[in-house]
This record gives C-alpha cells, structure tokens and sequence, in this order.
DNA sequence: AGCACGCCGACT
DNA sequence: GTCGGCGTGCTC
C-alpha cells in the first residue's frame, strides 16, 4: 500500500489524500514505476471521479480517514512528471483549480466519473411487476428486458419526485439494485493484426520463384500437400497482397476484405507455422491532403541569417529565453521557425509549434510535414477523439518530436521541449474564455521558463504588452524587415466612406474599389474582400415600430443569414426562421435589414462581377474542415477569383496570385469597448494587407473606412508598426492600461439578475474593503453589466482590478476565493479573469 | 461540480 | 402535521 496525493477532477482548491493498493498499479510491485502522472478512479463524497497523482506522501497519521484508490486507469503515465510544476504554477496563475487544469490539458473525454445505475436483482422479475400491477410505466418493461438501465435514464429516475421513492423502495426489497459504473474512456488505442508468410515458407517460395499462384507446380514443392482450398486461397491473397504493397505484413482487415474465408483459414495456417500474426498498435492520424509545401530554400535571406545567428547559440545553450521575432508580412518567418526546429531537433529536443486558431494550422503543417516527416503531429480540436488520442500518445512516447497546435497544444506531452514557436503571437486567438481562461502565448513562455527552452513569439504586429517586454529586456528583439525576393509592401488607398460618393453610388463598394476589382478580374488576378462580421445583416428592424429582432435568452439582436434563412444569435446559438413577426408590436409587417455581413458582401460582388468566381471563407462556411481545405486548395489553384472573408482570411495564408485586397468597412472593431480596439484595428489590416502581392505580381490595398483619419488606420496604411507602438504606448499611460498594469476581471453570471446584481455589489465592497485592509495599490472599476448583459439566460455583470503590482492583485483574488460563499450566491458562477483581453 | 443535509411555505 | 421546494456546505 502506498499513499498518494491526489488532484482531483473537481473545483477543490486542495489535492487529497488517499491509499493505493500495490495490486491497482500497473506492473507488479517493485518494478512498477512511479505513479505520478496516473489517472485514478477515487471516492468523493458519495461518487467516483477522476484523479491525477501528483505524489507520493509518507504513511502518517492524518485528522480525516483516508479513502482507497478505487481503480487505476492507466498503464502509464499520460503526462511527464516535469509537467507538473508547470500545472501548478498554471493553476495558481488563474485562480483555477489543479485537478481542472490537468484534465483541460489532457485530450478530452479522458476524466471517467461514475454515475448510478438502476439495476434488477436475478430472479425478482415478478416482485418488479407485482409492485406496478396493471399498467406498469415504460422503464419497468425497460428493464425487465435489459435488466440495466442506462446512467442517463437512472439519474433522470433517481432525481425525480414521482419515481425515487418507487425505486427506494424496490432497493429495500431487494427487487432493485443500485450499482456504481463508470463509463469506459471514449476513445482506446487501436490494435490491428498483421499476417505475413513464415519465414521458411517464404524463402522456399524465393527460392522456386513467386510469380506463380499456389495452386501452381513450384508451390507445390514448399506446400504441404493436405492443405485445403480455402487455405491456399488465402495464402495466394496474401502473397498477392504483399507483393501489390511491396510490405512484408499484411493487415488482417485487407486480406480479409480480399478473401473472406480468410477469417477461418488464418487461423489454422498459423497452427501450421505457414504464416504468423502479429498485432501492433496503429495510429490515427489527422493529416487530409497536404497542401504543396515550398522547398527547402538553399539560401537564406539576409534577414533569416541574422536573425537565427541570435537563436541558435540560445538553443544550444539549453536555458530559458524568449525572443519577440517582429518580421513585416511576407519576410519568411516561416522559414526561421523551420531552422530552428532543425537546429533543436539536431540538440535531441523537442519542438512545440502554437498558432492561435486552427485554420492556420494547415499551412504551417504542411511545411513542418515536408520537412520532418513523421516526426510530425498535430493537435487541436479540429481532430476526432481517436486522432487526439493518438497524436498525444506519439508525443508521449516519444515518437513524435514535433507537435504543432492551436493553443491547447501547449500542453502537449513532450519530456523535453527546446524550442517553443508561438505564431502571429499577438492573436486573441490564445487567449481561451471559457471557465479556464488562459492565455496561450503566456503560457507558452512560462513553459518554457519550466523546461529551459527557448520560446520563440512571431508576429508582424506584435501585441503592445509583447514589444514592451522586449523593451524592457524581458524579452530579445529580433526585427526582419525586408520581404523574401525584394517584394515591396503594397500600396494602400483609404477610401473616406463618411463623404457622399457621387450620385448614384449605393452599395458596399466604393468606385475605386468598384473599379480595382473589375480591373483585377480583367487581368486574370485574384482578389480578397474582408469584412470582419459573418451573415447578411447584424440587425433586423420592425419596419412599423423600429425594435430589432432580439435573441431569446441574450440581450443581443439577431444576426439575418439568409443563406440559411435564418436569424442567428451570435452569443448562444439561437436561430429563428427569417419570416418573424415583431414581437414588439405584433406587426405582420416587412422587417428592414440594417447593416451588412458577408453574405453581402458575397451577394454585391456576384451583382458587380457576374462572371467571377466567388466564394465565401468565414466560420460558416469553414465549419467542415474538409469544406476549408477545399477552399484554400481551390484558391491555391486559382479556381477562385474573389474570395470574401472574415478576418479567417486575413492571418497567415500564402495566396500568392492574390494583388487585390480591399477591406469593405475597417472600423467596426474601433467601437467596441475594448482599450485594444485601435491596436486589433491596426493588426487586421495589416496582416490582410500582407496577402497581397506575395507572388511576382505587386500587390495593391484599398481600405474603405468612416474615419480615415484614425491614426490605426492611417498607420495601417502607412505600414508604420513603431509608431503606432509609441501612440498606443502614451494613449495607456493614463489612464493607465497593460502594458504599465495588470488587470484582473471578475465575471459575476447567474440566471437572476438581482443575485448576480448584488452579488457583483457584495464583491466590489468587498474588495474596496480589502484594498484599504492590505494598503494595496490596486484600483478597483465597478461593477457595472458587462456590455452584453445577458447572454445565454445570463445575467453579467463584471468588476475590473487595476494595479501595477500583479503580487497585490493575486493576493485579492486569493481573498475573493476563500470568502466567495459570502460574496456570490451559490446559484451564480463567479469567474475570474486574469489578463482579460475581451471586456464583453 | 455533485450530492447530501436542513430549513421554511403550500398542501392533506 | 407532512411534503417538497431549493439554499448551504463538504468532499481525502
């Protein structure tokens, strides 16, 4: 029996202790290894859960009775043990509890519970009926003939006033039984069965020559003579099968697909040595068609050279440093990230590539895939279950040396990680907002920090926070500011949307933009339209009283998509067929679209281009990654001549027959509530203005906008990232704003608004309270509700810390968290949010 | 997060 | 009187 520590897959600030019997682990006692990194099945409270072992602890008296592992769920580990300091420090970081922190890490569907399953005794069938009578409700016949019913249907019955005291009842009885299940993992390993030709038959066939069948003369000689037909069908499906794949082993599923009466016959051919099976794990692998990836240049540029002249005596020195790479769109980052994974590769390292959303992905896979092979895997959330169980596993085990990932890879299994790449690291992409709200670039450099690697942050817009850094000596500076093959930048027009166009100019697009795609289309060039807001119009009115369409459970109007005919909450989900009547005042009248989205776009550019091909990329649309894929390979091909987006098509992509790129409305995100709102607006444009001309062709922009004289905007076009970097900077002094403090954001949500109200109030009392009480230097904004005040039958209502000191702001969050039962109801979540970036 | 326990309002 | 609603607190 050993003791062990415990996190547990629940919100306890606390590990737990508990016993683990010698017999539970996986290899017998004395050559197990250590147990730290297992998952465990464990009691709490009246249920079993998940748990991860952090520890061994010495047998010692303790205040509380320990309970018993129930079950071990792993051979071994599913993480390194050097990942756990790395876990804690992520879980005191964000206020977030270790146990969810690990099984946020680990691929989903891997943290059993177990669930209470309403059985029936053998034998008391009758006693079941007798109990109902007549007409016995349906989940007696139910289980009369499963004789288990499912965890779902039980725990509906249990929690049911009508029902529960029914089946206690039957359980004092002894008519039914109460059983424990836990359900299985989602996904397993896969094994297949290989068959191959024994050795000594296959050198008698080399030996008379194989071209011929087994029913033939040469055969003959090496076959014994009592085969039957149906094994020596099996042996020529198998030999031809070899000798069609070129491989010594055949799986058993192709030589079964070949010859069915392969199923018997290979069992009695192995009895008679004439052929052996072997079972070997398989893997899945995500990888679809790869799109074509660029040569390795035999030549650096200039750029590259200098640049990685700095990294590469920082991986061979094996410590941790991070590097801010600031390279313009186009200057080949690309090709420094796959130098240096080469270079650490070569050092026995491991390599971890983050980029922030899944589309991107896809071309960096590509590149690293040419490159390094099957070293390669991937992880994000794209995968299927098996898949992300599978690549993590390669990871683990050390097969795998290269993981590239949207940013819940940063948590990927790797013992010994020398070079972390974080792509286009200003991206808010990183930054998960869901209970567990990290950010995927920080941790990206805390990680690193843990494994003495060297973490390498790429942007052509770097974020303010992340330049400064560099500044301050945090982090080293790397600049590349020359495009691969002397490309220039291209030239940017403003186009003033707040001035009439001459008479008749209704619509979207502007004359020059009119005209440039005419032209473009003309000349046989690609162009790309962006407008950041998906679906047809954002707003629909009440053509009688003028109230929008509003969603049902947020406080949001509807978005109209009419390529779906539908109105659509772009909060929850909701959707509503586009024919509504105003539930305002009843009006059967027509609703009036205000405003536009993609869809528009995509409608207006068939009306001016009528013989183009147009098509469309945002989350709708690339909702199915094999519809993404096509797309990108279509605009690969140039099968596509005006491809209109969301900003899904600004980041990253290498469309090199793109020359036009026009940005329909640039200053949407300029009203939101956001101190980022410029720094976002400067960085959109900037990262689609770099899709244009990267071939031979130059490239040209043309932004439409309502206030061309906004200094993102006008820097955009200018491509002056340093001075928009030094205006944000003093815009942020004061009032002061990251980079010069920290924030944290409390979250209050809750289905009544009073208690999330109050709640939101109780808090911020309390924490002007604790301010005084500690001297601390932490300015304390609201509460107030949060800009979208309900969504998804939520109440918000948020509270926004300020300080100069992050120390002062964790020790405040350390107090919310013990005093949260005073503060908040039960019934709402409180959450927090350190580093927020997005104050909706 | 669940799941138990315990305290108050509407009914037999 | 009891039933049953949900607020409150604990889980090695």
């Amino acid at each position: 029996m050993i003791r062990v520590e415990v996190a547990v897959a629940a919100p306890l600030d606390q590990p737990l202790t508990y016993d683990l019997e010698d017999a539970l682990l996986p290899a017998p006692p004395g050559t197990a290894g250590d147990p730290v990194g297992l998952r465990v099945l464990v009691p709490l409270g009246g249920r079993g859960v998940t748990g991860y072992v952090l520890a061994v602890v010495a047998m010692e008296d303790v205040a509380y009775t320990v309970r018993r592992v129930t079950k071990v769920l792993d051979r071994s580990p599913l993480f390194p043990a050097n990942m756990l300091p790395f876990f804690r420090w992520a879980s005191s970081y964000y206020h977030y509890p270790l146990g969810l922190v690990i099984k946020a890490a680990l691929p989903a569907g891997m943290a059993p519970r177990s669930a209470r399953a309403i059985a029936l005794v053998p034998g008391r069938d009758q006693e079941l009926r007798g109990f109902f009578g007549a007409e016995p409700p349906p989940w007696v016949g139910e289980l009369l003939t499963s004789r288990r019913l499912p965890a779902a249907a039980s725990r509906k019955l249990l929690g049911a006033k009508a029902t529960r005291p029914q089946i206690e009842a039957l359980v004092e009885q002894g008519v039914l039984q109460l059983q424990d299940i836990v359900e299985a993992d989602a996904v397993r390993e896969k094994i297949e069965t290989l068959f191959t030709l024994a050795p000594g038959l296959r050198a008698g066939l080399e030996h008379h020559g194989t071209e011929t069948g087994p029913d033939d003369a040469g055969w003959s000689q090496v076959l014994p003579g009592d085969l039957k037909r149906s094994e020596r069908q099996t042996l020529a499906a198998l030999t031809a099968l070899m000798a069609a794949s070129g491989a010594a082993k055949v799986p058993a599923r192709e030589l079964f697909g070949r010859y069915g009466g392969a199923r018997k016959a290979t069992i009695a051919l192995v009895a008679k040595g004439l052929i052996e099976q072997q079972t070997c794990r398989v893997y899945r692998t995500p990888f679809g068609e790869p799109l074509p990836p660029t040569p390795r240049p035999e030549a650096l540029t200039p750029g590259q050279q200098q640049v990685l002249a700095q990294i590469e005596p920082a991986l061979a020195a094996r410590s941790y440093r991070t590097f801010l790479l600031h390279g313009i769109t186009g200057c080949g980052k690309t090709e420094v990230y796959l130098r240096a994974a080469e270079t650490t590769l070569a050092l026995g390292r491991d390599v971890l590539v983050l980029v922030p959303e899944i589309a991107l992905a896809t071309q960096i896979e590509a590149q690293f895939l040419a490159r390094f092979g099957e070293t390669v895997v991937l992880l994000h959330s794209g995968l299927t279950g098996a898949e992300r169980f599978d690549q993590w596993h390669l990871a683990l085990s050390g097969r795998a040396k290269v993981v590239i990932g949207a940013r819940s890879a940063l948590f990927a299994p790797l013992a010994d990680p020398g070079l972390i790449v974080v792509d286009e690291e200003h991206d808010s992409g990183f930054k998960q907002d869901d209970a567990f709200r990290y950010n995927g670039r920080d941790l990206a450099v805390l990680r690193g920090r843990c494994h003495d690697a060297v973490v390498l942050l790429g942007s052509a817009t770097p974020s303010v926070t992340s330049y400064y850094h560099a500044g301050s000596g945090k982090y080293t500076l790397l600049q590349m500011k020359e495009r691969v093959g002397d490309r220039s930048l291209p030239a940017v027009t403003v186009v003033d949307l707040s001035r009439k166009g001459r008479g008749g100019e209704k619509g979207l697009f502007r004359r020059e933009l009119r005209q440039a795609l005419l032209d473009n289309l003309a000349a046989g060039q690609q162009s790309l339209l962006l407008l950041n807001r998906r679906g047809f119009a954002p707003v629909l009115l009440c053509q009688d009283c003028g109230a929008p369409v509003e969603c049902l459970h947020c406080h949001v109007a509807l978005t109209l998509h009419r390529a779906q005919g539908r109105l659509v909450c772009h909060y929850c989900g909701y959707s509503l067929d586009q024919r509504v009547i105003c539930s305002h005042c009843r009006s059967t009248g027509a609703m009036v679209p205000v405003g536009f989205g993609t869809e528009r776009v995509e409608e207006e550019a068939r009306l001016l281009l009528p013989a183009a091909r147009i098509a469309r990329l945002d989350s709708d649309t690339a909702a199915d990654r094999k519809v993404f894929l096509k797309l990108l390979r279509a605009m690969h091909d140039r099968e596509i001549d005006v491809l209109v987006g969301t900003q899904m098509i600004a980041k990253g992509h290498h469309f090199p027959h793109v020359t036009l790129v026009g940005v329909v409305w640039a200053d949407g995100g300029l009203n939101m509530p956001d101190f980022r709102a410029a720094e976002k607006t400067f960085q959109l444009i900037t990262q689609v203005t770099g899709r244009a001309g990267r071939g031979e062709s130059p490239g040209r922009v043309i932004i439409q906008t309502m206030r061309p004289d906004h200094y993102s905007i006008r820097l955009a076009q200018q491509h002056q990232y340093e001075e928009l970097y030094r205006q944000e900077l003093e815009l942020r002094r004061n009032p002061a704003f990251p980079p010069f403090v920290r924030l944290v954001a409390f979250h209050i949500q809750g289905e009544k608004e009073e208690e999330v109200r109050q709640g939101a109030q109780r808090l911020a009392g309390f924490c002007r309270d604790e301010k005084k009480r500690l001297q601390a230097g932490v300015e304390i904004l609201g509460p107030a509700p949060a800009p979208l005040e309900r969504i998804n039958r939520n109440y918000r209502w948020q509270l926004l810390l300020k300080a100069a000191d992050l120390d002062q702001l964790h020790m405040l969050c350390r107090q919310v968290r013990e005093h949260r039962p005073e503060l908040v109801a039960a019934s709402c979540r409180l959450l927090i949010d350190v580093d927020p970036e997005n104050m909706m």
